[in-house]
RNA sequence: GGCCCCAUAGUCUAGAGGCCUAGGACGCCGGACCCUCAUUCCGGAAACAGCGGUUCGAAUCCGCUUGGGGCUACCA
């Protein structure tokens, strides 16, 4: 039985590169038939921030991930779902590790640990724990202990041979054990650290497979000598490669968005934003592109994952939410957009219709947002670069035409609209266009924007002539606010 | 510093010894279409980090160098 997790630390907002791991996670865990659990990982309460848990939570659900088991969901099999609730038994293992001799209590002070590693790194040496408390005897380590002492827990870890990650991506990753020192599994305050906390609670949630960013690699060996020492089996690992920002750091807030509610709030559709975070490090075998949930949990596969870490591409992200933009169904579109219409909408154009219109123009939902609004509000300045251009000598003379004639046309549509944009050309003798700039302009107050005639047939009769009007007589009386 | 990972165009990637004159996508440049913008359609520039091996043959295997990243906490 497949079984994996994704397991945040809840410090803040869900940032793109948790995203990631948590839906690969929940791909493979889809694709295998599989369990997916969420567990929070709030071991240290110092760094806790209010309410991020819920923040993660409804992140992920945001883009489609859904999980099994975890802090919200009734009866799960293996609770608690977050790692503090879970400290008995990481107290327990400790003590048992304590008893057996595999751990010991070590007294040293964090200051005198912070002198022995300057030490070090003044020989030229690696900075690690000396060991000085590791053959204490057991009779003084209690006697400290009783009289109140502050100590934490090491586990004694291999000086010789090497231990062997067999990871699912990279292969197999060796390291000699003498580079690792006897780490800390509990702190002072009885509590436990995460290599020793994720190595006991993976287990004990019968975890198949743990698949998370390449950061861990390194501390993987650790979190084996736990598994080693207390007689677990071992997963599988798979470390994915992290997501860098563009000039190669650590993604963090200077880069801009970063946040899942961050692109949501900019207008990104979020399953385009989940399809985008498919591609970072994953690539599927026919080389299609576009692939909602449904495609990717049928083609992932993690032999598939690249190795190397990506760089998020803003634009490549804005052309997917383009795609998604003009390929979802108009009536999503229209929920989609609704949060960003900050503006009155009457029943008539048809928000349906007019979203239909205006989306192959828009990038983002905050854009498209921008669109609609001229459908429903009149325009209260011009765009200057257009007043320039196309509110000239003659243009409020030729808009009066226009919306005389546009009040008496029948019916009311895109050809018939035509049909009187060329009539009135040829009688002026101008060219189409020089009666179609002024009228978008005039109308809507930009100019770029639908096809005019479509726009115009949308609009609808009374608000287009009254638009004219308004303009005219704004040009008239020199009363135009520009932009 | 030590240890570990990685290395195909600006970016995401295909490629698992001959199918590669290195393919696709985003972006970029040029053009077509058009009432503008967007879409669409054509076309173009753009990469196997370097050096040594192995082999009849290397983007693919090995080594070194260089470069990037990660870990090295009583953070996760």
């Amino acid at each position: 039985m497949v079984r994996v997790r994704y397991a945040p630390s809840p410090t803040g907002a869900l940032h793109i590169g948790g995203a990631r791991t948590a839906l690969f996670n929940f791909l493979f865990a889809r694709h295998h038939g599989g369990a997916f659990v969420l567990r929070i990982e709030d071991t240290d309460q110092s760094r806790q921030v209010p309410e991020s848990e819920a923040k993660m939570l409804a992140g992920l659900k945001s883009l489609g991930i859904v999980w099994d088991e975890g802090p919200d969901i009734e009866g799960a099999p293996y609770g608690p779902y977050r790692v503090s609730e879970r400290l008995g038994r990481h107290r327990e293992l400790a003590e048992a590790l304590l008893a057996s001799g595999q751990a010991y209590r070590c007294f040293c002070t964090p200051e005198q640990l912070e002198a022995d590693r300057e030490a070090l790194r003044q020989q030229g040496l690696p900075p690690r724990y000396v060991g000085r408390c590791r053959d204490l005897s057991p009779e003084e380590s209690e006697r400290r202990r009783a009289r109140g002492d502050r100590f934490v827990v090491r586990l004694k870890t291999p000086d010789t041979g090497e231990t062997v990650v067999h990871d699912l991506i990279r292969g197999e990753v060796a390291f000699d054990n003498r580079v690792f020192d006897d780490f800390v599994i509990m702190k002072a305050d009885f509590t436990p650290v995460y290599n020793f906390a994720v190595a006991i609670d993976d287990h004990d949630m019968a975890i198949s497979h743990v698949i998370r960013g390449e950061e861990h690699l390194s501390n993987t060996p650790k979190q084996i000598f736990v598994y080693q020492a207390l007689h677990f089996p071992l997963p599988a690992f798979a470390h994915l490669p992290m997501i860098l920002a563009p000039d190669r750091s650590k993604i963090s807030k200077r880069h801009g968005a970063t946040a899942v509610e961050e692109y949501q709030a900019q207008g990104i559709i979020l399953r385009a934003l989940t399809n985008y975070l498919l591609l970072l490090g994953w690539s599927s075998p026919d080389g299609r592109e576009i692939l909602d949930l449904e495609d990717a949990i049928q083609s992932f596969t993690l032999d598939r994952v690249q190795r190397t870490a990506a760089i998020y591409d803003i634009k490549k992200l804005e052309w997917m939410n383009h795609q998604y933009m003009v390929q979802l169904p108009v009536e999503d579109i229209v929920a989609l957009v609704q949060p960003f219409l900050t503006y009155p909408v009457r029943e008539a154009p048809p928000l349906s219709e007019v979203v239909a219109l205006c989306r192959e123009r828009a990038t983002t939902l905050v854009q498209l947002a921008d669109q609609i609004r001229v459908f429903y509000h009149p325009p209260e300045s011009y765009e200057a670069a257009g007043v320039a251009k196309h509110f000239g000598e003659e243009a409020a003379s030729r808009l009066e035409a226009l919306a005389a004639r546009l009040a008496q046309l029948e019916p009311w549509d895109h050809d018939h609209l035509a049909a009187l944009y060329d009539a009135l050309s040829a009688e002026l003798g101008v060219k189409r266009a020089a009666l179609i700039h002024p009228t978008r302009l005039a109308v809507t107050g930009r100019t770029v924007g639908p096809g005019l005639f479509e726009l115009v047939a949308l609009l609808g009769r009374e608000a287009t002539v009254e638009r004219l009007n308004t303009a005219v007589q704004r040009i008239r009386s020199q009363a135009l606010l520009v932009e």
